[in-house]
DNA sequence: ATGTATGTTTAGTAATTACTAAACAAAATA
DNA sequence: TATTTTGTTTAGTAATTACTAAACATACAT
């Protein structure tokens, strides 16, 4: 039984949407960078909603969010007022963009209010053994998130993530 | 003005099941393992429903997701029918379980399905170009995926992601 | 100006997820 | 055996999130 190219990308898209699903983002996000990534050519938002089913307002403030991740790009054509998307399909460039967006997102405010906690804490220091051990674990966890915030901007400076920089971590790690 | 012991761990606990929802985690997940981070011992199931104000069903079934990401461990006294449980502190090791756990996931599942795409297209092959141009893309994204698999599985194999081999990769992309 | 083609915003609904309260189970103690 | 202490499961509710339908805004075309 011969699979048309239809058939072939619906499944695709539908394996992307739950993809998506399960990194916290709507499945019609993931529904729609698939439709984008499988289209030789960038398409108008009208066909986006046609082949998602989605309405014009879902796909329009989803695409949205897309593109400030960088996984999506807004393109325009002379003499045509329709915009046109496409996908970015230089995946490290996408999530270097991502990991710069979270920057300065609620991820990050969270994450400086607990490392406020130490400042709170030697700012009223109380030298007893609960306090200290308190103390402790936190700096811990600032420790690990630094280490973390390390990794994510050494990520974002590279301007590719190829195969080369891939294969040398793993022959460090190794 | 003082700030009390009990007020700053209110407030890092708080900081914490912020950061637990940012990841797509209920709240209540982050709170649990936050009391019990910051605590000397590890606590019965009791003394968590008390400090995070969740009820017992609630602590239950979020603990036991934590337990299986390897964030909190459960234990007991001998003479004592209470579980104790307590927060993993070695973040580098939960990380490693949780890479892990998600081999099994549901992710999984939906990346393999993606990737049959391209066993499908093999086996009914058809010499256009838009085919050409859809293999070639589902290619890509599954070289992606393995360079990310590859990854995951390197860290997975450390014993400890400390220090040095962070130090050594950021050496390595500098 | 009026109408048409586009994209955005908004107000409400549907679906999902986190959580509560309470029944239940199991095991220890009386 | 009945009672108490623990943890789990379940059925329902509250809160959140994704989405729809429709009003709106804008720019162009007539």
């Amino acid at each position: 039984m011969p699979q048309t190219l239809a058939k072939i990308k619906r499944d695709f898209v539908e394996g992307l949407s739950q993809i998506s699903r399960f990194w916290g983002f709507p499945k019609g996000m993931g529904a729609i960078f698939g439709v984008l990534y499988l289209s030789p050519t960038p398409l108008p938002l009208d066909q986006i909603v046609q082949e998602t089913g989605l309405t014009k307002g879902a796909v329009s403030t989803e695409i949205r969010a897309l593109a400030r991740m960088g996984l999506v790009h807004r393109s325009t054509k002379l003499g045509d007022r329709k915009d046109y998307y496409s996908a970015e399909t230089d995946f490290y460039a996408a999530i270097r963009s991502i990991l710069q967006e979270r920057q300065n997102s609620e991820f990050d405010r969270a994450v400086r209010s607990v490392m406020d906690t130490l400042t709170t804490m030697d700012e009223n220091w109380v030298d007893n053994e609960e306090w200290n051990f308190v103390y402790q674990r936190v700096q811990a966890l600032q420790d690990f998130f630094n280490a973390i915030d390390s990794l994510a901007k050494a990520v974002i400076r590279l301007e590719s993530l190829g195969f080369s920089n891939v294969t040398k971590i793993l022959g460090v790690l190794k």
